[in-house]
DNA sequence: ACGACAAGGATTTTT
DNA sequence: TCCTTGTCGT
């Protein structure tokens, strides 16, 4: 390591280790530089790597920053820091202690749907109404009790609290989160929200576990500290107060995350927590041009609440931002793809160098389909992760539940799927009587005799078959590793033949993702196995209740090698990256800043002016700005003002924007009327310029190319869309009326997103008695085939693993003998 | 128990 | 518009 890769101001601050240090870091300045640089910093100076503590808000921004100390140092110190989210962290160190606060060390993680469930469940049980009492509000509420420390008897003694929920007409919000408290335990589940708040618990009140990570953790770095949260904040305090060895990072003016906690205060107050703080300012901007960084600055100067600083960059002064001011969210799209389509062909800026970024997820649909009309691919960040999907989350809630059969949400899941005779009926007897007797409604469906179930020797029967299912995969799960457990329940569970029973296109995108599931498990295995690592299956489900599915994105790159996208993703999802082109659409009042916001006030308002900050400093060398006066939103057409934060960016840095923001009201947008007329801004011009192809096409062929590609996104309903368009020269232009595939099953070449689906599209010719070969099965023979084309079955009796079905499709299987 | 239909709601979402 | 949710009918 050499501190000389660092300016003045990074050397400072990563010298710093006999005070609290405060590294505001402005955007683009090398916040991550100095993070990595002053863990090796710290390893020089003689710190053992087991006594750092480093936390990030994702795994991926963990990742990358282990990955870069292993670099600059050695990989085994980077493997023995204690890096990680606070999450992981935290949930590492409570599944260490927690038999100290009654749970397991096996306890489950409930995501936010299983929070939401089961608050809605208690809704019911206390007769409450939930059109007034939405399980969503509420969760919300108890969320932020958790953020801010309060338990549920503060909760219920707090007086702001009690006239708070009795304005908004919830008065028993209280006695849902207790009950809710005392639900998780019984189920041995923790929600998100929890594994702070039973940390702080943890060494708030036990003075001899603080002890130990005090002498633990001789020093602690906090990553983007602005979007800790009250909780978060405490922690770290409980943590360092004795040593006073703390150093934390971020900017305050890209805090965005506080409707879910996060507090600016943090950061703005930090010198109150550690008096003796020591504040760094990193304002050099190595990313941007001149011209992009003084017109951030010139935004986020409106803000009041905001720690003072001038961020400056040394690069060109860089061309004008550009701004169109278009009459439709269509046209708006269209100018962007053109765009977009000249700065590749004329100025040979790679797909990968571009991101358009928008306040709402529904913004893309419109840009996806101008950008495939100019076969431009592009990649849309957004939607359900992976393990978010139905079939997804009912293969891991039997998993869960073979771990912990006391899980709620995840019996509630599966118990009755696939159907087993087990109705709503029976299942609302086992949680009113479990309610009732204050266990878990495993214990009662384990041994109803106690409980008095009124239940029928029917219903009993299959409850005692469903209790013995999941004792035996509760077996399997202790005894074999994750893969062999995980496929035995999905096997015997009748999971796997409820989802391979279909042949429709989405059937087969279950059957993928199910089968990826497996995969997935497979390599966690065997990546376990050769550390010399225990690879149960309580091991994974540890592994991914904290991960989204953010590190596929690795993989991915190395399956489908690096095929150039334009990305569109929220501004939220921006956050932390960079790209040289970015496009920020929508720029209009109520959409952003979002109506809401508005409604909500100045704090809100200053937020979303963050957000545009953060949206505005991710591009390095053109920035383009963009608002529509109408817009197709809630299947209506909506008209909007130019939002104001166009109007806060100082003129002089906005191309042809002069007269747009002095003279034009809403009303005198050029359109496509006026858009010859003197009146129309210099961005407008060329945009009719650009826009000639755009023009050209007309409304109906619009229509034409919007057919194909409906199902498709259904079918891959991945966090990430890739939308590649193979054939996308001919969807606007060649593509007629006639040949335009009618049926819903098109070939599969040509319909399936080629980058997350690996088929085989000829499959091998096969027949009954051959042998084969197959990656994880090993060796077997066929015994049966069934099933023509694409849907092919073989049931495969293999030597070592006993008998599987196979579409062969998917199978990746090698013909040995035939 | 499941499909069909209507109604209502609709920022952002690191964990 | 599109998705989730709830209700109804078989």
């Amino acid at each position: 390591m050499n501190l000389n890769d660092l300016n003045e101001a990074q050397q400072e601050a990563v010298q710093c280790i006999d005070a609290p240090s405060l590294v505001i870091a402005g955007a683009g300045s090398g916040k991550t530089r100095v993070l990595t640089y002053k863990i090796a910093y710290l390893l020089e100076q003689g710190f053992k790597p087991w006594n750092i503590l480093a936390l990030t808000f994702t795994n991926k921004a963990a990742r990358e920053m282990k990955e870069r100390i292993a670099k600059l140092v050695s990989p085994e110190l980077a493997q023995s820091l204690w890096m990680g989210t606070f999450h992981s962290i935290f949930a590492r160190i409570l599944r260490r202690e927690c038999s100290v606060l009654g749970f397991s060390s096996n306890f489950t993680i409930y995501d936010a749907d299983d929070a939401r469930s089961l608050i809605k469940t208690i809704i019911r049980e206390l007769k409450l109404d939930d059109k007034t009492y939405k399980p969503s509000t509420i969760a919300a509420r108890i969320s932020d009790a958790k953020n801010r420390l309060i338990f549920p008897d503060a909760y219920r003694s707090s007086h702001d609290i009690k006239e708070a929920d009795f304005k908004a007409r919830i008065p028993a919000t209280a006695d849902i989160y207790l009950r809710y408290m005392q639900r998780c335990r019984l189920a041995d589940a923790m929600d998100f929200d929890d594994l702070l708040l039973y940390t702080f618990y943890l060494l708030d009140r036990n003075t001899h576990i603080r002890l130990k990570y005090e002498q633990l953790f001789h020093f602690v770095l906090v990553d983007e500290y602005q979007d800790t949260n009250y909780a978060q904040h405490r922690i770290v305090h409980l943590l360092t107060a004795q040593r006073q060895r703390v150093c934390v990072v971020g900017d305050d003016a890209q805090s965005i995350y506080s409707f879910r906690g996060a507090n600016v205060d943090n950061i703005l107050h930090f010198n109150k927590t550690y008096q003796e703080a020591k504040l760094f300012k990193l304002e050099r901007n190595y990313r941007s041009t001149q011209c992009i960084v003084n017109a951030a600055n010139s935004l986020i100067a409106h803000n009041r609440n905001q720690i003072r600083k001038n961020v400056y960059s040394k690069q060109n002064k860089g061309c004008p931002i550009r701004l169109y001011k278009l009459q439709s969210d269509f046209e708006e799209s269209a100018v962007v793809a053109n765009r977009i389509a000249l700065l590749h062909q004329r100025q040979h800026y790679a797909y990968n160098d571009i991101a358009i970024l928008y306040r709402t997820n529904s913004q893309s649909r419109s840009l996806e389909e101008a950008l495939r009309r100019l076969a431009i691919p592009c990649r849309i960040y957004g939607g359900l992760s992976f393990y978010q999907r139905k079939e997804i989350k009912d293969a891991v809630a039997y998993l869960r539940l073979s771990i912990n059969p006391r899980d709620e949400e995840a019996l509630k899941r599966i118990i009755n799927y696939p159907t087993r005779g087990i109705g709503d009926t029976t299942v609302g007897r086992i949680l009113a009587s479990a309610s009732q007797h204050g266990v878990s409604p495993w214990q009662v469906v384990a041994d109803p005799t106690p409980y008095g179930l009124a239940l029928n020797k029917g219903a009993l029967d299959k409850l005692q078959r469903f209790a013995q299912l999941i004792s035996s995969f509760h077996q399997v799960a202790l005894t074999e590793n994750a893969l062999i457990a995980a496929k035995r329940i999905v096997m015997e569970s009748g999971l796997s033949a409820d989802i391979n029973r279909g042949h429709e296109p989405d059937d087969i995108a279950r059957q993928e993702n199910l089968q990826e599931l497996l995969d997935a498990i497979a390599a966690f295995v065997q990546d376990r196995q050769e550390q010399g690592e225990p690879a149960l299956l309580a091991n994974y489900l540890q592994e991914i209740a904290l991960l989204s599915d953010l590190d596929e994105e690795h993989s991915e790159k190395e399956h489908s090698g690096s095929e150039q996208r334009v990305t569109l993703m929220t501004i939220h999802s921006a956050k932390g990256l960079e790209f040289p082109i970015v496009f920020v659409v929508g720029l209009e009042e109520e959409l952003f800043p979002s109506q809401k916001a508005g409604e909500e006030g100045p704090r809100a308002l200053e937020e979303e002016r963050r957000l545009m900050y953060v949206a505005m400093t991710r591009a390095g060398e053109q920035l383009y700005l963009s608002c529509a006066s109408s817009r197709f939103r809630f299947g209506k057409t909506n008209y909007a003002a130019p939002s104001r934060f166009i109007r806060e960016i100082d003129p002089q840095y906005i191309q042809g924007s002069e007269q747009t923001a002095n003279t034009s009201s809403a009303h005198s947008i050029p359109s496509w009327g006026s858009r010859h007329s003197a009146s129309a801004a210099q961005g407008a011009k060329s945009y009719n310029h650009e826009a000639s192809s755009f023009a050209t096409t007309s409304p109906s062929a619009t229509t034409s190319s919007t057919t194909a590609p409906r199902h498709l996104r259904r079918v891959s309903s991945l966090s990430k869309t890739d939308t590649a368009y193979p054939q996308a020269a001919q969807t606007t232009s060649t593509r007629t009326p006639q040949n335009t595939p009618i049926s819903p099953l098109p070939s599969p070449q040509q319909q399936m997103p080629p980058p997350t689906t690996q088929l085989h599209p000829t499959s091998p010719q096969l027949s009954v008695g051959a042998r084969i070969e197959h990656p994880r099965f090993g060796k077997g023979s066929i015994s049966h085939i069934e099933g023509a084309g694409l849907d092919t079955k073989a049931t495969v009796l293999f030597d070592n693993v006993g008998t599987k079905q196979l579409l062969l499709r998917f199978a990746k299987i090698k013909v040995i003998e035939n």
